[in-house]
DNA sequence: CGGTTATTTGACCGACTTCAACTGCAGTGG
DNA sequence: CCACTGCAGTTGAAGTCGGTCAAATAACCG
Protein backbone atom coordinates (compact mmCIF):
# COMPACT_ATOMS: atom_id res chain seq x y z
CA UNK A 1 0.00 0.00 0.00
CA UNK A 2 2.65 2.69 0.91
CA UNK A 3 6.16 2.61 -1.08
CA UNK A 4 8.41 0.01 0.11
CA UNK A 5 10.72 0.33 3.17
CA UNK A 6 13.98 1.47 1.72
CA UNK A 7 12.53 3.75 -1.04
CA UNK A 8 11.82 6.38 1.12
CA UNK A 9 15.09 6.83 2.33
CA UNK A 10 16.16 6.12 -1.12
CA UNK A 11 13.83 8.84 -2.45
CA UNK A 12 15.08 11.43 0.06
CA UNK A 13 18.71 11.03 -0.67
CA UNK A 14 18.41 10.88 -4.13
CA UNK A 15 16.89 14.69 -4.01
CA UNK A 16 20.56 15.25 -4.26
CA UNK A 17 22.77 12.44 -5.20
CA UNK A 18 21.70 10.19 -7.77
CA UNK A 19 21.93 6.72 -6.65
CA UNK A 20 24.07 4.08 -8.02
CA UNK A 21 22.29 0.20 -7.98
CA UNK A 22 24.76 -1.16 -5.28
CA UNK A 23 24.27 2.47 -2.77
CA UNK A 24 20.78 1.53 -3.55
CA UNK A 25 21.44 -2.34 -2.66
CA UNK A 26 23.63 -0.68 0.58
CA UNK A 27 20.45 1.01 2.21
CA UNK A 28 18.31 -1.86 1.42
CA UNK A 29 20.45 -3.60 3.70
CA UNK A 30 19.51 -1.59 5.89
CA UNK A 31 15.96 -2.22 6.66
CA UNK A 32 16.09 -5.66 5.97
CA UNK A 33 14.85 -6.33 9.23
CA UNK A 34 12.18 -4.09 10.85
CA UNK A 35 10.67 -3.89 14.23
CA UNK A 36 7.37 -2.64 15.38
CA UNK A 37 7.01 -0.18 17.98
CA UNK A 38 4.27 0.57 20.18
CA UNK A 39 3.45 4.35 20.84
CA UNK A 40 4.27 5.84 23.60
CA UNK A 41 7.40 3.34 24.04
CA UNK A 42 10.41 5.14 24.11
CA UNK A 43 13.25 3.36 21.90
CA UNK A 44 16.01 5.25 23.46
CA UNK A 45 16.41 7.28 26.21
CA UNK A 46 18.85 10.31 27.26
CA UNK A 47 22.11 9.29 28.68
CA UNK A 48 22.38 6.04 27.09
CA UNK A 49 25.27 5.64 24.30
CA UNK A 50 24.80 6.87 20.72
CA UNK A 51 25.67 3.72 19.06
CA UNK A 52 22.62 2.81 17.22
CA UNK A 53 21.27 4.40 13.87
CA UNK A 54 17.47 4.42 13.66
CA UNK A 55 15.54 3.97 9.91
CA UNK A 56 11.87 5.25 10.08
CA UNK A 57 10.11 2.75 7.53
CA UNK A 58 6.65 3.65 8.51
CA UNK A 59 4.76 5.24 11.40
CA UNK A 60 5.99 8.49 13.27
CA UNK A 61 8.74 8.97 15.97
CA UNK A 62 9.95 12.34 18.06
CA UNK A 63 12.98 13.31 19.64
CA UNK A 64 11.94 14.55 23.02
CA UNK A 65 13.71 16.10 25.76
CA UNK A 66 11.47 16.01 29.14
CA UNK A 67 12.06 18.18 32.36
CA UNK A 68 11.88 16.80 35.62
CA UNK A 69 8.41 17.91 36.59
CA UNK A 70 7.03 15.92 33.34
CA UNK A 71 7.07 19.01 31.35
CA UNK A 72 7.79 17.45 27.52
CA UNK A 73 8.90 19.19 24.50
CA UNK A 74 9.30 17.54 21.30
CA UNK A 75 11.78 18.83 19.13
CA UNK A 76 11.48 17.53 15.68
CA UNK A 77 9.14 14.85 14.22
CA UNK A 78 10.39 11.64 12.56
CA UNK A 79 9.15 10.21 9.78
CA UNK A 80 9.05 7.31 7.24
CA UNK A 81 12.96 8.00 5.31
CA UNK A 82 14.23 9.75 8.14
CA UNK A 83 17.88 8.42 9.01
CA UNK A 84 18.04 9.03 12.88
CA UNK A 85 21.53 9.91 14.57
CA UNK A 86 23.71 8.63 11.42
CA UNK A 87 26.90 10.22 12.22
CA UNK A 88 26.13 11.30 15.67
CA UNK A 89 28.71 8.70 17.30
CA UNK A 90 31.28 11.58 17.16
CA UNK A 91 29.51 12.29 20.28
CA UNK A 92 29.40 9.82 23.10
CA UNK A 93 25.59 9.63 24.91
CA UNK A 94 22.84 10.79 23.51
CA UNK A 95 21.17 14.12 25.35
CA UNK A 96 17.33 13.65 24.46
CA UNK A 97 15.07 11.02 24.04
CA UNK A 98 13.38 8.92 20.87
CA UNK A 99 10.26 8.25 21.27
CA UNK A 100 7.49 6.10 19.15
CA UNK A 101 4.37 8.52 18.76
CA UNK A 102 2.16 5.73 16.58
CA UNK A 103 2.73 2.47 15.85
CA UNK A 104 5.40 2.06 13.68
CA UNK A 105 8.15 0.17 12.18
CA UNK A 106 11.57 1.16 12.29
CA UNK A 107 14.90 -0.42 11.32
CA UNK A 108 17.83 -0.42 14.35
CA UNK A 109 21.46 -0.02 12.58
CA UNK A 110 24.60 -0.31 14.62
CA UNK A 111 26.42 2.96 13.56
CA UNK A 112 29.19 1.08 13.22
CA UNK A 113 27.42 -0.65 9.77
CA UNK A 114 26.53 2.95 9.04
CA UNK A 115 30.37 3.72 8.86
CA UNK A 116 31.20 0.92 7.09
CA UNK A 117 28.53 1.20 4.20
CA UNK A 118 29.64 5.15 4.53
CA UNK A 119 33.44 3.94 3.96
CA UNK A 120 32.22 1.71 0.66
CA UNK A 121 30.32 4.08 -0.43
CA UNK A 122 31.43 7.72 -0.44
CA UNK A 123 29.12 9.38 -1.97
CA UNK A 124 26.49 7.71 0.82
CA UNK A 125 28.56 8.49 3.75
CA UNK A 126 28.58 12.52 2.14
CA UNK A 127 24.22 11.80 2.08
CA UNK A 128 23.83 10.30 6.38
CA UNK A 129 26.01 13.57 6.76
CA UNK A 130 23.57 15.81 4.69
CA UNK A 131 20.47 14.29 6.31
CA UNK A 132 21.79 15.20 9.72
CA UNK A 133 22.06 18.74 8.82
CA UNK A 134 19.10 18.94 7.25
CA UNK A 135 17.49 17.32 10.37
CA UNK A 136 19.64 20.39 12.44
CA UNK A 137 18.07 23.23 10.59
CA UNK A 138 14.81 21.69 10.89
CA UNK A 139 15.14 21.78 14.47
CA UNK A 140 16.12 25.50 13.82
CA UNK A 141 13.14 26.19 12.52
CA UNK A 142 11.74 24.69 14.97
CA UNK A 143 12.80 27.47 17.44
CA UNK A 144 11.31 29.94 15.63
CA UNK A 145 8.29 28.21 15.65
CA UNK A 146 8.09 27.83 19.25
CA UNK A 147 9.76 31.47 19.85
CA UNK A 148 8.25 33.62 17.65
CA UNK A 149 4.81 32.76 16.25
CA UNK A 150 1.85 32.38 17.88
CA UNK A 151 0.13 28.92 18.14
CA UNK A 152 -2.19 29.75 15.13
CA UNK A 153 1.20 30.54 13.11
CA UNK A 154 3.49 27.49 14.55
CA UNK A 155 0.58 25.05 14.05
CA UNK A 156 -0.25 26.00 10.49
CA UNK A 157 3.72 25.77 9.91
CA UNK A 158 4.05 22.41 11.14
CA UNK A 159 1.41 20.89 8.68
CA UNK A 160 3.01 22.66 5.93
CA UNK A 161 5.98 21.22 6.66
CA UNK A 162 4.54 17.78 7.25
CA UNK A 163 2.88 18.03 4.02
CA UNK A 164 6.43 18.87 2.16
CA UNK A 165 8.39 16.05 4.00
CA UNK A 166 5.68 13.73 3.80
CA UNK A 167 5.41 14.51 -0.03
CA UNK A 168 9.55 14.38 -0.83
CA UNK A 169 8.73 10.80 0.14
CA UNK A 170 5.68 9.95 -1.59
CA UNK A 171 3.46 9.75 1.18
CA UNK A 172 1.09 12.77 0.20
CA UNK A 173 -1.55 11.83 -1.72
CA UNK A 174 -4.23 14.10 -3.14
CA UNK A 175 -3.05 16.78 0.16
CA UNK A 176 -3.81 13.62 2.57
CA UNK A 177 -1.38 11.74 4.58
CA UNK A 178 -0.98 9.87 7.42
CA UNK A 179 -1.31 11.99 10.68
CA UNK A 180 -1.61 9.15 14.02
CA UNK A 181 -0.43 12.25 16.57
CA UNK A 182 -2.68 12.75 19.68
CA UNK A 183 -3.35 16.88 20.32
CA UNK A 184 -0.99 16.30 23.52
CA UNK A 185 1.63 15.60 20.79
CA UNK A 186 1.15 18.08 18.91
CA UNK A 187 1.18 20.50 22.03
CA UNK A 188 4.47 19.78 23.35
CA UNK A 189 5.90 19.98 19.89
CA UNK A 190 4.77 23.80 19.87
CA UNK A 191 4.92 24.34 23.59
CA UNK A 192 1.43 25.30 24.31
CA UNK A 193 -1.07 23.59 26.56
CA UNK A 194 -3.06 20.95 25.22
CA UNK A 195 -6.32 22.87 25.91
CA UNK A 196 -5.19 25.82 23.79
CA UNK A 197 -4.02 23.76 21.21
CA UNK A 198 -7.64 22.05 21.05
CA UNK A 199 -8.92 25.71 20.84
CA UNK A 200 -6.48 26.60 18.05
CA UNK A 201 -6.52 23.18 15.90
CA UNK A 202 -10.50 23.63 15.97
CA UNK A 203 -10.11 27.12 14.79
CA UNK A 204 -7.78 26.21 12.07
CA UNK A 205 -10.28 23.46 10.72
CA UNK A 206 -13.14 26.12 10.48
CA UNK A 207 -11.26 28.05 8.36
CA UNK A 208 -11.26 24.87 5.75
CA UNK A 209 -7.46 25.25 5.21
CA UNK A 210 -6.89 21.89 6.86
CA UNK A 211 -9.38 19.13 7.74
CA UNK A 212 -8.76 15.85 9.72
CA UNK A 213 -10.04 12.56 10.82
CA UNK A 214 -9.17 9.33 11.31
CA UNK A 215 -5.94 9.47 11.57
CA UNK A 216 -5.70 11.46 8.84
CA UNK A 217 -4.48 15.16 7.90
CA UNK A 218 -5.84 16.44 4.77
CA UNK A 219 -4.05 19.67 3.45
CA UNK A 220 -7.15 21.32 1.48
CA UNK A 221 -5.65 24.53 0.50
CA UNK A 222 -1.60 24.40 0.80
CA UNK A 223 -1.41 28.04 -0.57
CA UNK A 224 -3.53 29.20 1.97
CA UNK A 225 -2.22 27.63 4.78
CA UNK A 226 1.53 28.53 3.39
CA UNK A 227 0.10 32.12 3.66
CA UNK A 228 -1.24 31.84 7.17
CA UNK A 229 1.92 30.34 8.27
CA UNK A 230 4.05 32.42 5.95
CA UNK A 231 5.83 29.22 4.72
CA UNK A 232 9.17 28.96 3.26
CA UNK A 233 10.59 25.80 2.63
CA UNK A 234 13.96 26.43 1.97
CA UNK A 235 14.81 25.34 5.24
CA UNK A 236 14.35 22.17 4.42
CA UNK A 237 16.56 21.86 1.40
CA UNK A 238 14.65 19.77 -0.66
CA UNK A 239 15.35 21.46 -4.18
CA UNK A 240 14.87 19.21 -6.87
CA UNK A 241 11.61 17.81 -4.57
CA UNK A 242 8.37 19.55 -4.48
CA UNK A 243 8.85 21.77 -7.52
CA UNK A 244 5.35 21.36 -8.46
CA UNK A 245 4.68 22.49 -4.30
CA UNK A 246 6.30 25.76 -4.86
CA UNK A 247 4.50 27.26 -7.50
CA UNK B 1 44.33 39.75 28.72
CA UNK B 2 42.63 36.79 26.79
CA UNK B 3 43.87 33.51 25.62
CA UNK B 4 45.82 34.21 22.32
CA UNK B 5 42.89 33.64 19.36
CA UNK B 6 43.87 29.97 18.19
CA UNK B 7 43.83 28.24 22.01
CA UNK B 8 40.21 28.90 22.65
CA UNK B 9 39.34 26.09 19.55
CA UNK B 10 42.02 24.39 20.29
CA UNK B 11 40.79 24.04 24.19
CA UNK B 12 37.26 22.85 22.88
CA UNK B 13 38.83 20.37 20.45
CA UNK B 14 41.19 18.81 23.11
CA UNK B 15 38.42 17.80 25.40
CA UNK B 16 37.37 15.20 23.48
CA UNK B 17 40.79 14.66 21.42
CA UNK B 18 44.29 15.02 22.43
CA UNK B 19 45.99 17.45 19.80
CA UNK B 20 49.72 16.87 18.21
CA UNK B 21 51.84 19.89 17.89
CA UNK B 22 50.78 19.74 13.68
CA UNK B 23 47.07 19.57 14.15
CA UNK B 24 47.45 22.65 16.66
CA UNK B 25 49.74 24.50 13.93
CA UNK B 26 46.81 24.05 11.13
CA UNK B 27 44.38 25.22 13.76
CA UNK B 28 46.55 27.83 14.01
CA UNK B 29 46.56 28.64 10.11
CA UNK B 30 42.59 29.43 9.83
CA UNK B 31 43.32 32.07 12.60
CA UNK B 32 46.28 33.60 11.22
CA UNK B 33 44.25 36.72 9.57
CA UNK B 34 40.80 37.93 11.70
CA UNK B 35 39.19 40.65 10.61
CA UNK B 36 36.80 42.52 12.73
CA UNK B 37 32.93 42.49 13.17
CA UNK B 38 30.73 45.60 14.70
CA UNK B 39 27.94 44.60 16.37
CA UNK B 40 24.62 44.14 14.05
CA UNK B 41 26.71 43.58 11.19
CA UNK B 42 25.13 40.36 9.43
CA UNK B 43 28.19 38.56 8.25
CA UNK B 44 26.08 36.16 5.95
CA UNK B 45 22.16 35.92 5.54
CA UNK B 46 19.66 33.48 4.67
CA UNK B 47 20.25 32.17 0.99
CA UNK B 48 23.77 32.93 0.63
CA UNK B 49 25.81 29.88 -0.20
CA UNK B 50 27.51 27.70 2.62
CA UNK B 51 30.77 28.17 1.09
CA UNK B 52 32.45 29.87 4.06
CA UNK B 53 33.12 28.63 8.00
CA UNK B 54 33.55 31.26 10.43
CA UNK B 55 35.84 30.80 13.48
CA UNK B 56 35.35 33.16 16.57
CA UNK B 57 37.85 34.63 18.07
CA UNK B 58 36.64 37.04 20.20
CA UNK B 59 33.48 38.58 20.92
CA UNK B 60 29.65 37.17 20.49
CA UNK B 61 27.59 36.85 17.73
CA UNK B 62 24.77 34.43 16.85
CA UNK B 63 22.56 32.60 14.52
CA UNK B 64 19.44 34.49 13.55
CA UNK B 65 16.29 33.58 12.01
CA UNK B 66 13.89 36.54 10.93
CA UNK B 67 9.75 36.86 9.74
CA UNK B 68 8.99 38.87 7.84
CA UNK B 69 7.27 41.27 10.48
CA UNK B 70 10.63 41.84 11.83
CA UNK B 71 9.92 39.48 14.46
CA UNK B 72 13.58 37.98 15.47
CA UNK B 73 14.72 34.91 17.25
CA UNK B 74 18.37 33.79 18.44
CA UNK B 75 19.19 30.43 17.51
CA UNK B 76 22.39 29.67 19.29
CA UNK B 77 24.70 32.73 20.61
CA UNK B 78 28.68 31.62 18.85
CA UNK B 79 30.80 32.53 21.32
CA UNK B 80 35.19 32.50 21.56
CA UNK B 81 36.49 29.64 19.95
CA UNK B 82 32.92 28.48 18.24
CA UNK B 83 34.05 27.12 14.53
CA UNK B 84 30.84 28.30 12.57
CA UNK B 85 29.16 25.90 9.99
CA UNK B 86 32.31 23.88 9.50
CA UNK B 87 31.05 21.06 7.23
CA UNK B 88 28.02 22.31 6.46
CA UNK B 89 29.07 22.73 2.85
CA UNK B 90 27.20 19.21 1.90
CA UNK B 91 23.76 21.99 1.82
CA UNK B 92 23.96 24.56 -0.80
CA UNK B 93 22.63 27.30 0.57
CA UNK B 94 22.11 29.14 4.62
CA UNK B 95 18.99 28.99 6.05
CA UNK B 96 19.51 31.46 8.59
CA UNK B 97 21.76 34.61 9.48
CA UNK B 98 25.22 34.80 11.08
CA UNK B 99 24.82 38.34 13.21
CA UNK B 100 27.63 40.19 15.25
CA UNK B 101 26.35 41.25 18.65
CA UNK B 102 29.14 42.62 19.88
CA UNK B 103 32.43 44.08 18.14
CA UNK B 104 34.03 40.50 17.66
CA UNK B 105 37.31 39.37 16.24
CA UNK B 106 36.56 36.91 13.24
CA UNK B 107 38.34 34.28 11.12
CA UNK B 108 36.53 33.51 7.70
CA UNK B 109 37.97 30.01 6.37
CA UNK B 110 36.80 29.01 2.61
CA UNK B 111 35.05 25.47 3.52
CA UNK B 112 37.65 24.22 0.83
CA UNK B 113 40.67 25.22 3.45
CA UNK B 114 38.26 23.34 6.12
CA UNK B 115 37.80 20.46 3.92
CA UNK B 116 41.82 20.55 2.99
CA UNK B 117 43.02 20.59 6.89
CA UNK B 118 40.09 17.60 7.53
CA UNK B 119 41.84 15.60 5.01
CA UNK B 120 45.15 15.88 5.73
CA UNK B 121 44.63 15.56 9.64
CA UNK B 122 41.73 13.24 10.07
CA UNK B 123 40.97 14.13 13.69
CA UNK B 124 40.80 17.34 12.78
CA UNK B 125 38.14 16.12 10.52
CA UNK B 126 36.14 14.09 13.25
CA UNK B 127 36.48 17.15 15.63
CA UNK B 128 35.27 19.61 13.56
CA UNK B 129 32.08 16.85 12.97
CA UNK B 130 31.48 16.80 16.44
CA UNK B 131 32.02 20.92 17.28
CA UNK B 132 28.65 21.04 14.41
CA UNK B 133 26.80 18.32 16.14
CA UNK B 134 27.40 19.85 19.90
CA UNK B 135 26.06 23.03 18.40
CA UNK B 136 22.86 21.16 17.68
CA UNK B 137 22.73 19.50 20.27
CA UNK B 138 22.64 23.23 21.80
CA UNK B 139 19.66 24.39 19.96
CA UNK B 140 17.80 21.68 20.78
CA UNK B 141 18.07 22.81 24.72
CA UNK B 142 17.11 25.83 23.33
CA UNK B 143 14.10 24.48 21.87
CA UNK B 144 13.13 23.69 25.73
CA UNK B 145 14.06 26.70 26.45
CA UNK B 146 12.01 28.57 24.25
CA UNK B 147 9.20 26.16 24.56
CA UNK B 148 8.75 24.76 27.90
CA UNK B 149 10.60 27.25 30.42
CA UNK B 150 8.91 29.92 31.78
CA UNK B 151 11.23 33.80 31.04
CA UNK B 152 13.08 33.42 34.64
CA UNK B 153 13.84 29.14 33.81
CA UNK B 154 14.92 29.83 30.63
CA UNK B 155 17.63 33.05 31.67
CA UNK B 156 18.94 30.92 34.43
CA UNK B 157 19.55 28.10 32.28
CA UNK B 158 20.88 30.86 29.61
CA UNK B 159 23.52 32.24 31.98
CA UNK B 160 24.24 28.53 33.10
CA UNK B 161 24.80 27.54 29.56
CA UNK B 162 26.93 30.50 28.96
CA UNK B 163 28.94 30.03 32.13
CA UNK B 164 29.66 26.41 31.29
CA UNK B 165 31.15 27.16 27.85
CA UNK B 166 33.00 30.63 28.44
CA UNK B 167 34.59 28.33 30.71
CA UNK B 168 35.56 25.25 28.80
CA UNK B 169 37.69 27.81 26.88
CA UNK B 170 39.13 29.76 30.07
CA UNK B 171 36.94 33.35 29.68
CA UNK B 172 35.80 32.77 32.85
CA UNK B 173 37.72 34.42 36.13
CA UNK B 174 35.49 34.17 39.59
CA UNK B 175 32.53 33.36 37.82
CA UNK B 176 32.73 36.48 35.72
CA UNK B 177 32.82 36.56 31.57
CA UNK B 178 32.27 38.96 29.02
CA UNK B 179 28.71 39.28 28.04
CA UNK B 180 28.03 42.23 25.18
CA UNK B 181 24.40 41.66 24.76
CA UNK B 182 21.73 44.30 24.70
CA UNK B 183 18.41 42.84 26.54
CA UNK B 184 16.77 42.95 23.27
CA UNK B 185 19.14 40.40 22.36
CA UNK B 186 18.46 37.98 25.61
CA UNK B 187 14.94 38.40 24.25
CA UNK B 188 15.01 37.74 21.26
CA UNK B 189 17.02 34.46 22.51
CA UNK B 190 14.40 33.28 24.81
CA UNK B 191 10.97 34.20 22.49
CA UNK B 192 10.03 37.15 24.94
CA UNK B 193 9.41 41.10 24.27
CA UNK B 194 11.90 43.30 25.46
CA UNK B 195 10.02 44.63 28.67
CA UNK B 196 9.25 41.36 29.72
CA UNK B 197 12.90 40.39 29.47
CA UNK B 198 13.96 43.27 31.98
CA UNK B 199 11.27 42.44 34.23
CA UNK B 200 12.96 38.79 34.89
CA UNK B 201 16.27 40.16 34.51
CA UNK B 202 15.85 42.64 37.52
CA UNK B 203 14.19 40.08 39.33
CA UNK B 204 17.29 37.46 38.49
CA UNK B 205 19.62 39.91 39.90
CA UNK B 206 17.19 40.94 43.19
CA UNK B 207 17.80 37.11 43.96
CA UNK B 208 21.72 37.88 44.06
CA UNK B 209 22.42 34.54 42.37
CA UNK B 210 23.89 37.04 39.43
CA UNK B 211 24.99 40.44 39.09
CA UNK B 212 25.88 42.63 35.75
CA UNK B 213 27.47 45.50 34.54
CA UNK B 214 29.99 47.37 31.96
CA UNK B 215 29.33 43.96 29.60
CA UNK B 216 30.27 41.63 32.08
CA UNK B 217 27.98 38.64 34.00
CA UNK B 218 28.85 37.41 36.95
CA UNK B 219 27.75 34.28 38.28
CA UNK B 220 27.59 34.71 41.67
CA UNK B 221 26.09 31.56 43.70
CA UNK B 222 26.47 28.77 40.21
CA UNK B 223 24.92 26.07 42.63
CA UNK B 224 22.06 28.63 43.23
CA UNK B 225 21.33 29.65 39.68
CA UNK B 226 21.63 25.68 38.48
CA UNK B 227 18.83 25.00 40.60
CA UNK B 228 16.67 27.60 39.63
CA UNK B 229 17.27 26.55 35.91
CA UNK B 230 17.45 23.07 36.27
CA UNK B 231 20.61 22.88 34.23
CA UNK B 232 22.24 20.07 33.60
CA UNK B 233 24.94 20.18 31.32
CA UNK B 234 25.27 16.92 29.83
CA UNK B 235 23.72 18.37 26.83
CA UNK B 236 27.06 20.17 26.35
CA UNK B 237 29.23 17.12 25.94
CA UNK B 238 32.03 18.81 27.49
CA UNK B 239 33.14 15.54 29.00
CA UNK B 240 36.47 16.71 30.28
CA UNK B 241 35.75 20.15 31.08
CA UNK B 242 34.18 21.69 34.19
CA UNK B 243 34.70 18.95 36.48
CA UNK B 244 35.39 21.19 38.84
CA UNK B 245 31.97 22.78 37.98
CA UNK B 246 30.06 19.53 37.97
CA UNK B 247 30.14 19.46 41.64
C1' DC C 1 27.80 68.54 25.88
C1' DG C 2 24.09 67.02 22.72
C1' DG C 3 22.16 63.30 20.41
C1' DT C 4 21.35 58.56 20.23
C1' DT C 5 20.49 54.19 22.05
C1' DA C 6 19.50 51.10 25.93
C1' DT C 7 17.15 50.34 30.19
C1' DT C 8 13.52 50.98 33.33
C1' DT C 9 8.79 51.84 34.83
C1' DG C 10 3.60 52.14 34.50
C1' DA C 11 -0.93 50.97 32.79
C1' DC C 12 -3.64 48.17 30.20
C1' DC C 13 -4.67 44.28 27.33
C1' DG C 14 -4.63 39.66 25.24
C1' DA C 15 -2.79 35.03 24.56
C1' DC C 16 -2.32 31.27 26.90
C1' DT C 17 -2.71 28.30 31.34
C1' DT C 18 -4.96 25.80 34.80
C1' DC C 19 -8.52 23.29 36.77
C1' DA C 20 -12.41 20.87 36.14
C1' DA C 21 -16.13 18.79 34.09
C1' DC C 22 -18.31 16.58 30.29
C1' DT C 23 -18.62 14.13 25.69
C1' DG C 24 -17.51 10.68 22.53
C1' DC C 25 -15.42 6.62 21.20
C1' DA C 26 -13.07 2.14 21.22
C1' DG C 27 -11.87 -1.88 23.71
C1' DT C 28 -13.12 -5.42 27.20
C1' DG C 29 -15.50 -8.41 29.68
C1' DG C 30 -19.76 -9.94 31.70
C1' DC D 1 -25.75 -7.04 23.65
C1' DC D 2 -24.73 -3.87 26.95
C1' DA D 3 -22.31 -2.03 31.03
C1' DC D 4 -17.73 -0.73 32.31
C1' DT D 5 -13.32 1.31 31.64
C1' DG D 6 -10.00 4.38 29.89
C1' DC D 7 -8.31 7.65 26.95
C1' DA D 8 -8.66 11.49 23.59
C1' DG D 9 -11.10 15.40 22.56
C1' DT D 10 -14.02 19.35 23.75
C1' DT D 11 -15.86 23.09 26.52
C1' DG D 12 -16.21 26.65 30.30
C1' DA D 13 -14.56 29.87 33.78
C1' DA D 14 -11.07 32.14 36.13
C1' DG D 15 -6.48 33.51 36.60
C1' DT D 16 -1.57 34.57 35.08
C1' DC D 17 2.22 35.29 32.36
C1' DG D 18 3.72 37.89 29.07
C1' DG D 19 2.65 41.55 25.23
C1' DT D 20 1.97 46.30 23.74
C1' DC D 21 2.12 51.13 24.00
C1' DA D 22 4.12 54.94 25.84
C1' DA D 23 7.00 57.71 28.42
C1' DA D 24 10.70 58.57 31.66
C1' DT D 25 15.37 57.84 33.06
C1' DA D 26 20.06 56.33 32.37
C1' DA D 27 24.09 55.08 29.83
C1' DC D 28 26.85 55.69 25.88
C1' DC D 29 29.44 58.06 22.12
C1' DG D 30 31.25 61.29 19.21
Amino acid sequence: MNLAPPDALAAKISLHTPLTDPERAALGGFVRRTQTVLPGVTLAAAGEPLDIATIVVDGMLARTKMLRDGRRQILSLLLPGDLVDAHASVLKTRDDNLEALSRSEVAIVPQSRVAEVGAQHPRLHEAFLREAFIEAAIVREWVLNVGQRNAMEALAHLFCELHYRMNAVGRVAKGAFAFPLRQQDLADALGVSAVHLNRVFLQLRETGLVTAGGKTLTIVDLSGLRQAAHFDSDYLHLDRANTALSA
